[in-house]
DNA sequence: GAAAAATATTGCAGAGCGTGCAACAATTGA
DNA sequence: TCAATTGTTGCACGCTCTGCAATATTTTTC
Protein backbone atom coordinates (compact mmCIF):
# COMPACT_ATOMS: atom_id res chain seq x y z
CA UNK A 1 0.00 0.00 0.00
CA UNK A 2 1.42 2.88 -1.49
CA UNK A 3 -0.07 5.96 -0.08
CA UNK A 4 -3.61 6.42 2.16
CA UNK A 5 -4.95 8.74 -0.02
CA UNK A 6 -4.87 12.14 1.63
CA UNK A 7 -7.71 13.43 2.01
CA UNK A 8 -9.99 15.76 3.77
CA UNK A 9 -12.93 18.02 2.27
CA UNK A 10 -10.71 20.64 1.42
CA UNK A 11 -8.41 18.19 -0.56
CA UNK A 12 -10.98 16.27 -2.31
CA UNK A 13 -12.39 19.84 -2.93
CA UNK A 14 -9.95 20.44 -5.03
CA UNK A 15 -9.11 17.46 -7.06
CA UNK A 16 -12.77 17.49 -7.65
CA UNK A 17 -13.25 21.08 -9.37
CA UNK A 18 -9.14 20.64 -10.74
CA UNK A 19 -10.89 17.54 -13.16
CA UNK A 20 -14.32 19.48 -13.46
CA UNK A 21 -12.43 22.10 -15.15
CA UNK A 22 -10.72 19.68 -17.60
CA UNK A 23 -13.36 17.89 -18.31
CA UNK A 24 -15.46 21.24 -19.52
CA UNK A 25 -12.79 22.64 -21.23
CA UNK A 26 -12.10 19.28 -23.34
CA UNK A 27 -15.27 18.73 -24.24
CA UNK A 28 -16.20 21.81 -24.84
CA UNK A 29 -13.09 22.08 -27.24
CA UNK A 30 -14.33 18.96 -29.03
CA UNK A 31 -18.48 20.75 -29.65
CA UNK A 32 -17.04 23.88 -30.91
CA UNK A 33 -13.39 23.99 -31.98
CA UNK A 34 -10.72 24.95 -29.62
CA UNK A 35 -10.57 28.99 -30.54
CA UNK A 36 -14.51 29.26 -29.91
CA UNK A 37 -13.96 27.99 -26.38
CA UNK A 38 -13.70 30.57 -23.93
CA UNK A 39 -13.09 30.91 -20.07
CA UNK A 40 -16.34 32.03 -19.66
CA UNK A 41 -17.88 29.36 -20.99
CA UNK A 42 -15.65 26.92 -19.26
CA UNK A 43 -16.17 28.33 -16.03
CA UNK A 44 -19.65 28.01 -16.34
CA UNK A 45 -19.83 24.56 -17.45
CA UNK A 46 -17.57 23.84 -14.37
CA UNK A 47 -19.67 25.65 -12.28
CA UNK A 48 -16.97 28.00 -10.72
CA UNK A 49 -16.37 32.11 -11.13
CA UNK A 50 -14.09 32.80 -14.28
CA UNK A 51 -11.71 34.28 -12.04
CA UNK A 52 -11.51 30.61 -10.06
CA UNK A 53 -10.49 29.37 -13.03
CA UNK A 54 -7.20 31.03 -13.11
CA UNK A 55 -5.97 29.37 -9.52
CA UNK A 56 -6.02 26.28 -10.79
CA UNK A 57 -4.78 26.68 -14.30
CA UNK A 58 -2.72 29.58 -15.75
CA UNK A 59 -4.19 29.28 -19.16
CA UNK A 60 -6.92 27.27 -21.19
CA UNK A 61 -3.71 25.66 -22.98
CA UNK A 62 -2.43 24.54 -19.26
CA UNK A 63 -6.17 22.87 -18.65
CA UNK A 64 -6.13 21.52 -21.85
CA UNK A 65 -2.51 20.15 -21.61
CA UNK A 66 -3.06 18.71 -18.34
CA UNK A 67 -0.27 18.03 -15.37
CA UNK A 68 2.97 16.48 -15.86
CA UNK A 69 2.61 12.25 -14.10
CA UNK A 70 3.42 12.20 -10.69
CA UNK A 71 7.01 10.95 -10.17
CA UNK A 72 6.96 7.40 -9.28
CA UNK A 73 7.43 5.12 -5.92
CA UNK A 74 10.51 5.18 -4.24
CA UNK A 75 10.99 1.43 -4.46
CA UNK A 76 10.64 1.45 -7.97
CA UNK A 77 12.97 4.36 -8.59
CA UNK A 78 15.34 2.98 -6.38
CA UNK A 79 15.18 -0.53 -8.31
CA UNK A 80 15.72 0.94 -11.17
CA UNK A 81 18.99 3.39 -9.84
CA UNK A 82 20.39 0.09 -8.67
CA UNK A 83 20.56 -1.37 -12.30
CA UNK A 84 17.33 -3.20 -12.35
CA UNK A 85 15.00 -4.87 -13.17
CA UNK A 86 16.72 -5.92 -16.39
CA UNK A 87 19.84 -4.81 -16.08
CA UNK A 88 19.38 -3.21 -19.54
CA UNK A 89 19.21 0.70 -19.19
CA UNK A 90 16.84 1.44 -21.84
CA UNK A 91 14.10 -0.88 -21.60
CA UNK A 92 14.47 -0.43 -18.03
CA UNK A 93 13.75 3.30 -18.96
CA UNK A 94 10.71 2.55 -21.18
CA UNK A 95 8.95 0.41 -18.00
CA UNK A 96 9.51 3.26 -15.89
CA UNK A 97 7.54 5.53 -18.26
CA UNK A 98 4.96 2.93 -18.73
CA UNK A 99 3.89 2.29 -15.29
CA UNK A 100 4.25 6.44 -14.71
CA UNK A 101 1.39 5.87 -17.70
CA UNK A 102 -0.45 3.86 -15.87
CA UNK A 103 -0.36 5.88 -12.33
CA UNK A 104 -1.96 9.11 -14.29
CA UNK A 105 -4.26 10.63 -11.63
CA UNK A 106 -6.81 11.55 -14.36
CA UNK A 107 -9.74 9.71 -15.33
CA UNK A 108 -9.88 7.49 -17.97
CA UNK A 109 -12.59 10.06 -19.72
CA UNK A 110 -9.94 12.82 -19.55
CA UNK A 111 -7.84 10.88 -21.12
CA UNK A 112 -9.13 10.04 -23.67
CA UNK A 113 -10.94 12.98 -24.53
CA UNK A 114 -7.01 14.21 -24.42
CA UNK A 115 -6.67 11.97 -27.01
CA UNK A 116 -8.74 12.61 -29.70
CA UNK A 117 -7.84 16.88 -29.07
CA UNK A 118 -4.91 15.78 -29.44
CA UNK A 119 -5.42 14.22 -32.89
CA UNK A 120 -7.21 17.03 -34.25
CA UNK A 121 -5.08 19.82 -32.87
CA UNK A 122 -1.65 18.04 -33.20
CA UNK A 123 0.03 21.22 -31.90
CA UNK A 124 -1.47 20.72 -28.50
CA UNK A 125 0.47 17.82 -28.49
CA UNK A 126 4.10 19.52 -28.69
CA UNK A 127 2.67 21.70 -26.09
CA UNK A 128 2.44 18.87 -23.73
CA UNK A 129 5.77 17.60 -24.10
CA UNK A 130 6.82 20.89 -23.63
CA UNK A 131 5.47 20.86 -20.57
CA UNK A 132 6.84 18.29 -19.23
CA UNK A 133 10.16 20.04 -18.87
CA UNK A 134 9.74 19.24 -15.10
CA UNK A 135 9.14 15.84 -15.45
CA UNK A 136 12.21 15.23 -17.67
CA UNK A 137 14.71 17.56 -15.42
CA UNK A 138 13.69 14.79 -12.82
CA UNK A 139 14.53 11.95 -14.75
CA UNK A 140 17.62 13.47 -15.82
CA UNK A 141 18.31 13.10 -12.55
CA UNK A 142 17.75 9.32 -11.58
CA UNK A 143 19.59 8.44 -14.85
CA UNK A 144 22.49 10.38 -13.80
CA UNK A 145 22.22 8.12 -10.99
CA UNK A 146 21.72 4.93 -12.66
CA UNK A 147 24.77 5.42 -14.70
CA UNK A 148 27.24 6.20 -11.81
CA UNK A 149 25.92 2.92 -10.84
CA UNK A 150 26.71 0.66 -13.89
CA UNK A 151 30.38 2.52 -14.65
CA UNK A 152 31.85 3.78 -12.00
CA UNK A 153 34.65 5.54 -14.35
CA UNK A 154 31.97 7.74 -15.75
CA UNK A 155 31.12 9.14 -11.80
CA UNK A 156 34.68 10.33 -12.03
CA UNK A 157 33.71 13.02 -14.81
CA UNK A 158 30.56 14.52 -13.93
CA UNK A 159 30.52 16.61 -16.87
CA UNK A 160 29.93 13.69 -18.84
CA UNK A 161 27.99 12.01 -17.00
CA UNK A 162 25.29 14.76 -16.65
CA UNK A 163 25.85 15.16 -20.18
CA UNK A 164 25.11 11.42 -20.62
CA UNK A 165 22.02 11.37 -18.55
CA UNK A 166 20.67 14.29 -20.62
CA UNK A 167 20.96 12.30 -23.76
CA UNK A 168 19.69 8.99 -22.57
CA UNK A 169 16.68 11.10 -21.24
CA UNK A 170 16.14 13.06 -24.08
CA UNK A 171 16.48 9.57 -26.62
CA UNK A 172 13.62 8.12 -24.12
CA UNK A 173 11.19 11.13 -24.55
CA UNK A 174 11.69 10.77 -28.21
CA UNK A 175 10.20 7.45 -27.54
CA UNK A 176 8.03 8.35 -25.52
CA UNK A 177 6.62 10.44 -27.96
CA UNK A 178 6.52 7.86 -30.48
CA UNK A 179 4.71 5.65 -28.30
CA UNK A 180 2.17 8.92 -27.50
CA UNK A 181 1.97 9.46 -31.19
CA UNK A 182 1.16 5.99 -31.83
CA UNK A 183 -1.27 5.57 -29.65
CA UNK A 184 -3.43 8.67 -30.16
CA UNK A 185 -3.51 7.91 -33.60
CA UNK A 186 -4.31 4.28 -33.39
CA UNK A 187 -8.15 2.42 -33.56
CA UNK A 188 -10.31 3.96 -31.22
CA UNK A 189 -12.08 0.78 -30.57
CA UNK A 190 -9.15 -1.40 -29.33
CA UNK A 191 -8.57 0.59 -25.72
CA UNK A 192 -4.91 -1.26 -25.94
CA UNK A 193 -3.24 0.91 -22.69
CA UNK A 194 -0.28 3.58 -23.65
CA UNK A 195 1.29 1.23 -21.33
CA UNK A 196 1.72 -1.42 -24.29
CA UNK A 197 2.36 1.13 -26.77
CA UNK A 198 5.04 2.21 -24.63
CA UNK A 199 7.04 -0.84 -24.19
CA UNK A 200 6.40 -1.33 -28.13
CA UNK A 201 7.75 1.55 -28.77
CA UNK A 202 10.86 0.92 -26.79
CA UNK A 203 11.57 -2.61 -28.29
CA UNK A 204 11.81 -0.59 -31.48
CA UNK A 205 14.34 1.51 -30.05
CA UNK A 206 16.17 -1.20 -28.94
CA UNK A 207 15.87 -3.10 -32.07
CA UNK A 208 16.72 -0.32 -34.11
CA UNK A 209 19.64 0.07 -31.95
CA UNK A 210 21.06 -3.39 -32.44
CA UNK A 211 20.42 -3.44 -36.30
CA UNK A 212 22.80 0.30 -36.45
CA UNK A 213 25.48 -1.02 -34.07
CA UNK A 214 26.01 -3.96 -36.59
CA UNK A 215 26.32 -2.04 -39.55
CA UNK B 1 25.42 28.87 -56.45
CA UNK B 2 22.23 26.90 -55.28
CA UNK B 3 19.94 30.37 -55.39
CA UNK B 4 20.81 34.13 -56.97
CA UNK B 5 18.91 35.24 -53.53
CA UNK B 6 15.28 36.14 -54.81
CA UNK B 7 15.06 39.76 -54.12
CA UNK B 8 13.47 42.73 -55.28
CA UNK B 9 12.48 45.88 -52.97
CA UNK B 10 9.59 44.48 -51.43
CA UNK B 11 11.67 40.84 -50.56
CA UNK B 12 14.38 43.03 -49.06
CA UNK B 13 12.07 45.08 -46.59
CA UNK B 14 10.32 42.15 -45.34
CA UNK B 15 13.41 40.16 -44.59
CA UNK B 16 14.82 43.45 -42.59
CA UNK B 17 11.47 44.17 -40.98
CA UNK B 18 11.41 40.78 -39.37
CA UNK B 19 15.24 40.72 -38.67
CA UNK B 20 14.80 44.03 -36.82
CA UNK B 21 11.31 42.71 -34.62
CA UNK B 22 13.36 39.58 -33.80
CA UNK B 23 16.26 41.59 -32.42
CA UNK B 24 14.03 44.25 -30.55
CA UNK B 25 12.55 41.17 -29.09
CA UNK B 26 15.06 39.42 -27.85
CA UNK B 27 17.25 42.57 -27.01
CA UNK B 28 14.22 44.10 -24.27
CA UNK B 29 13.49 40.86 -22.92
CA UNK B 30 16.99 40.50 -21.99
CA UNK B 31 17.27 43.71 -20.85
CA UNK B 32 14.24 43.87 -18.86
CA UNK B 33 12.70 40.52 -18.29
CA UNK B 34 10.51 38.56 -20.97
CA UNK B 35 7.22 39.50 -18.90
CA UNK B 36 7.89 43.03 -18.83
CA UNK B 37 8.11 43.32 -22.83
CA UNK B 38 5.04 44.79 -24.20
CA UNK B 39 4.40 44.55 -28.09
CA UNK B 40 4.18 48.18 -27.96
CA UNK B 41 7.38 48.55 -26.57
CA UNK B 42 8.91 46.26 -29.48
CA UNK B 43 6.85 47.77 -31.85
CA UNK B 44 8.63 51.26 -31.13
CA UNK B 45 11.94 49.80 -31.14
CA UNK B 46 11.60 47.94 -34.59
CA UNK B 47 10.05 51.17 -36.23
CA UNK B 48 6.78 49.63 -36.80
CA UNK B 49 3.11 50.01 -35.63
CA UNK B 50 1.86 47.34 -33.04
CA UNK B 51 -0.53 45.90 -35.61
CA UNK B 52 1.98 45.48 -38.30
CA UNK B 53 3.61 43.39 -35.34
CA UNK B 54 1.05 40.73 -36.01
CA UNK B 55 1.64 40.94 -39.18
CA UNK B 56 4.83 39.22 -38.74
CA UNK B 57 4.24 37.22 -35.76
CA UNK B 58 1.18 35.65 -33.76
CA UNK B 59 2.77 36.40 -30.54
CA UNK B 60 5.69 37.98 -29.01
CA UNK B 61 6.74 34.16 -27.83
CA UNK B 62 6.92 33.45 -31.58
CA UNK B 63 8.90 35.96 -32.43
CA UNK B 64 11.70 34.46 -29.49
CA UNK B 65 11.17 31.71 -30.58
CA UNK B 66 12.32 32.36 -34.06
CA UNK B 67 11.68 30.29 -37.08
CA UNK B 68 12.03 26.21 -38.05
CA UNK B 69 15.42 26.12 -40.42
CA UNK B 70 14.54 25.97 -43.71
CA UNK B 71 14.65 22.83 -45.56
CA UNK B 72 17.82 21.63 -47.08
CA UNK B 73 18.96 21.47 -51.07
CA UNK B 74 17.67 19.08 -52.95
CA UNK B 75 21.12 17.64 -53.68
CA UNK B 76 22.02 16.83 -49.98
CA UNK B 77 18.88 15.69 -49.75
CA UNK B 78 18.63 13.19 -52.70
CA UNK B 79 22.18 11.79 -51.57
CA UNK B 80 20.47 11.36 -47.90
CA UNK B 81 17.73 9.16 -49.45
CA UNK B 82 19.69 7.57 -51.49
CA UNK B 83 21.45 6.04 -48.53
CA UNK B 84 24.25 8.43 -48.22
CA UNK B 85 26.59 10.00 -47.25
CA UNK B 86 28.63 7.56 -44.74
CA UNK B 87 25.62 4.95 -45.36
CA UNK B 88 24.86 5.15 -41.41
CA UNK B 89 21.43 6.29 -40.73
CA UNK B 90 22.20 8.33 -37.45
CA UNK B 91 25.42 9.49 -39.00
CA UNK B 92 23.76 10.67 -42.27
CA UNK B 93 20.41 12.25 -40.09
CA UNK B 94 23.41 14.06 -38.00
CA UNK B 95 25.18 15.21 -40.95
CA UNK B 96 21.88 16.44 -42.46
CA UNK B 97 20.52 18.38 -38.91
CA UNK B 98 24.56 20.14 -38.53
CA UNK B 99 24.17 21.56 -42.08
CA UNK B 100 20.45 22.21 -41.69
CA UNK B 101 21.78 24.49 -38.59
CA UNK B 102 24.72 26.25 -40.55
CA UNK B 103 21.97 27.48 -43.07
CA UNK B 104 20.12 29.54 -40.20
CA UNK B 105 18.86 32.62 -42.00
CA UNK B 106 19.47 34.19 -38.49
CA UNK B 107 22.17 36.67 -38.18
CA UNK B 108 24.98 35.62 -35.82
CA UNK B 109 23.67 38.42 -33.36
CA UNK B 110 20.49 36.87 -33.57
CA UNK B 111 21.31 33.69 -32.49
CA UNK B 112 23.59 34.78 -29.72
CA UNK B 113 20.55 36.51 -27.95
CA UNK B 114 18.30 33.90 -28.36
CA UNK B 115 20.82 31.28 -26.82
CA UNK B 116 21.43 33.56 -23.48
CA UNK B 117 17.74 33.79 -23.55
CA UNK B 118 17.35 30.09 -23.41
CA UNK B 119 19.81 29.72 -20.63
CA UNK B 120 17.82 32.08 -19.09
CA UNK B 121 14.24 31.11 -19.40
CA UNK B 122 14.10 27.36 -19.93
CA UNK B 123 10.86 27.19 -21.20
CA UNK B 124 11.56 29.00 -24.11
CA UNK B 125 13.84 26.36 -25.33
CA UNK B 126 11.03 23.60 -24.87
CA UNK B 127 8.72 26.10 -27.01
CA UNK B 128 11.00 26.24 -29.54
CA UNK B 129 11.05 22.65 -30.26
CA UNK B 130 7.48 22.58 -30.36
CA UNK B 131 7.16 25.24 -32.87
CA UNK B 132 9.52 22.60 -35.11
CA UNK B 133 6.83 20.27 -35.94
CA UNK B 134 6.41 21.01 -39.46
CA UNK B 135 10.12 20.85 -39.57
CA UNK B 136 9.96 17.93 -37.91
CA UNK B 137 7.29 16.13 -40.08
CA UNK B 138 9.43 16.84 -43.12
CA UNK B 139 11.92 15.39 -42.03
CA UNK B 140 9.71 12.19 -41.27
CA UNK B 141 8.76 11.93 -44.66
CA UNK B 142 12.73 12.30 -45.77
CA UNK B 143 13.81 9.61 -43.21
CA UNK B 144 10.72 7.13 -44.63
CA UNK B 145 11.95 7.28 -48.13
CA UNK B 146 15.76 6.48 -46.76
CA UNK B 147 14.44 3.32 -45.00
CA UNK B 148 12.26 2.16 -47.90
CA UNK B 149 15.43 2.58 -49.89
CA UNK B 150 17.49 0.65 -47.32
CA UNK B 151 15.47 -1.87 -46.65
CA UNK B 152 12.93 -2.21 -49.36
CA UNK B 153 11.09 -5.50 -47.44
CA UNK B 154 9.72 -2.60 -45.13
CA UNK B 155 8.62 -1.03 -47.69
CA UNK B 156 6.00 -3.90 -48.53
CA UNK B 157 4.66 -2.99 -44.65
CA UNK B 158 3.66 0.74 -44.99
CA UNK B 159 2.14 0.97 -41.35
CA UNK B 160 5.84 -0.74 -40.13
CA UNK B 161 7.60 2.00 -42.47
CA UNK B 162 5.79 5.18 -40.99
CA UNK B 163 6.02 4.08 -37.44
CA UNK B 164 9.78 3.79 -37.77
CA UNK B 165 10.16 6.48 -39.80
CA UNK B 166 8.67 8.06 -36.93
CA UNK B 167 10.63 6.79 -34.00
CA UNK B 168 13.83 7.38 -36.34
CA UNK B 169 13.30 11.37 -36.41
CA UNK B 170 12.17 11.76 -32.82
CA UNK B 171 15.14 9.71 -31.35
CA UNK B 172 17.41 11.87 -33.51
CA UNK B 173 15.70 15.10 -32.33
CA UNK B 174 16.35 14.17 -29.29
CA UNK B 175 19.87 14.17 -30.03
CA UNK B 176 19.01 17.57 -31.41
CA UNK B 177 17.92 18.92 -28.38
CA UNK B 178 20.70 17.32 -26.33
CA UNK B 179 23.06 19.31 -28.85
CA UNK B 180 21.15 22.62 -28.32
CA UNK B 181 21.33 22.60 -24.58
CA UNK B 182 25.30 21.26 -24.52
CA UNK B 183 25.87 24.58 -26.74
CA UNK B 184 23.15 26.93 -25.06
CA UNK B 185 24.95 26.13 -21.37
CA UNK B 186 28.59 26.05 -23.12
CA UNK B 187 30.61 28.35 -22.41
CA UNK B 188 30.36 32.06 -24.06
CA UNK B 189 33.94 32.83 -25.16
CA UNK B 190 34.45 29.88 -27.35
CA UNK B 191 32.08 30.33 -29.89
CA UNK B 192 31.83 26.24 -31.25
CA UNK B 193 29.09 26.66 -33.63
CA UNK B 194 25.95 24.28 -33.11
CA UNK B 195 27.22 21.97 -35.92
CA UNK B 196 29.70 20.86 -33.83
CA UNK B 197 27.95 20.58 -30.72
CA UNK B 198 25.51 18.59 -33.32
CA UNK B 199 27.72 15.85 -34.53
CA UNK B 200 29.54 15.23 -30.80
CA UNK B 201 26.05 14.07 -29.75
CA UNK B 202 25.09 12.01 -32.75
CA UNK B 203 28.53 10.26 -32.20
CA UNK B 204 27.68 9.97 -28.24
CA UNK B 205 24.31 8.74 -29.63
CA UNK B 206 26.02 5.63 -31.85
CA UNK B 207 28.00 5.21 -28.75
CA UNK B 208 25.37 4.63 -26.30
CA UNK B 209 23.61 2.39 -28.85
CA UNK B 210 26.82 0.00 -29.71
CA UNK B 211 27.64 -0.40 -25.91
CA UNK B 212 23.38 -1.18 -25.20
CA UNK B 213 23.46 -3.54 -28.27
CA UNK B 214 26.27 -5.39 -27.01
CA UNK B 215 24.96 -5.92 -23.47
C1' DG C 1 7.17 57.38 -66.60
C1' DA C 2 2.22 57.50 -65.34
C1' DA C 3 -1.82 54.88 -64.34
C1' DA C 4 -3.58 50.48 -62.65
C1' DA C 5 -3.02 46.35 -59.93
C1' DA C 6 -1.07 44.12 -56.15
C1' DT C 7 0.55 44.11 -51.66
C1' DA C 8 1.93 46.26 -46.96
C1' DT C 9 1.18 49.27 -43.15
C1' DT C 10 -1.59 51.56 -40.02
C1' DG C 11 -5.40 53.05 -36.76
C1' DC C 12 -9.44 51.83 -34.64
C1' DA C 13 -12.76 49.21 -32.27
C1' DG C 14 -13.76 45.30 -29.69
C1' DA C 15 -13.61 40.66 -27.58
C1' DG C 16 -10.94 38.03 -24.65
C1' DC C 17 -6.96 36.95 -21.50
C1' DG C 18 -4.70 37.08 -17.10
C1' DT C 19 -3.38 39.41 -12.53
C1' DG C 20 -3.55 42.11 -8.13
C1' DC C 21 -6.41 43.21 -4.56
C1' DA C 22 -9.74 43.19 -1.06
C1' DA C 23 -14.10 41.33 0.56
C1' DC C 24 -16.42 37.29 1.64
C1' DA C 25 -17.17 32.16 2.43
C1' DA C 26 -15.89 27.60 3.75
C1' DT C 27 -12.90 24.33 6.22
C1' DT C 28 -9.93 23.11 9.88
C1' DG C 29 -8.08 22.71 14.48
C1' DA C 30 -8.29 23.80 19.16
C1' DT D 1 -17.89 27.55 19.18
C1' DC D 2 -14.23 30.64 18.04
C1' DA D 3 -10.00 31.77 15.67
C1' DA D 4 -6.87 30.70 12.06
C1' DT D 5 -6.24 29.17 7.60
C1' DT D 6 -7.33 28.58 3.05
C1' DG D 7 -10.40 29.06 -1.06
C1' DT D 8 -13.71 31.76 -3.93
C1' DT D 9 -15.44 35.69 -6.00
C1' DG D 10 -16.08 40.42 -8.16
C1' DC D 11 -13.85 44.34 -9.79
C1' DA D 12 -10.60 47.10 -12.18
C1' DC D 13 -7.04 47.36 -15.22
C1' DG D 14 -3.57 46.62 -18.79
C1' DC D 15 -2.20 43.73 -22.41
C1' DT D 16 -3.02 40.49 -26.41
C1' DC D 17 -4.75 39.58 -30.81
C1' DT D 18 -8.12 40.00 -34.76
C1' DG D 19 -11.15 42.00 -38.45
C1' DC D 20 -11.87 45.75 -41.14
C1' DA D 21 -11.37 49.75 -43.86
C1' DA D 22 -8.30 53.57 -45.07
C1' DT D 23 -3.92 54.80 -46.57
C1' DA D 24 0.75 54.15 -48.42
C1' DT D 25 4.17 51.67 -51.09
C1' DT D 26 5.87 48.66 -54.59
C1' DT D 27 5.24 46.29 -58.87
C1' DT D 28 3.35 45.77 -63.35
C1' DT D 29 1.55 47.27 -67.57
C1' DC D 30 1.23 50.02 -71.35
Amino acid sequence: MPAPEPVGLRERKRVATRQAIQRAVLQLALERGLEHVTIEEVSREADISPRTFFNYFVSKEAAIAGDSPDFLDDEQLETFVAGGPSGDLLRDLGDLLADAADHASDSRETIMLRRELHTRYPHLFALRMAGMKAFEDDLTKVVSRRLANDSPELEKDPERLASRARLVTLVAFGALRHAWSCWADADRSSDQPLAAQLRDSFDQLEHLLVQSARA
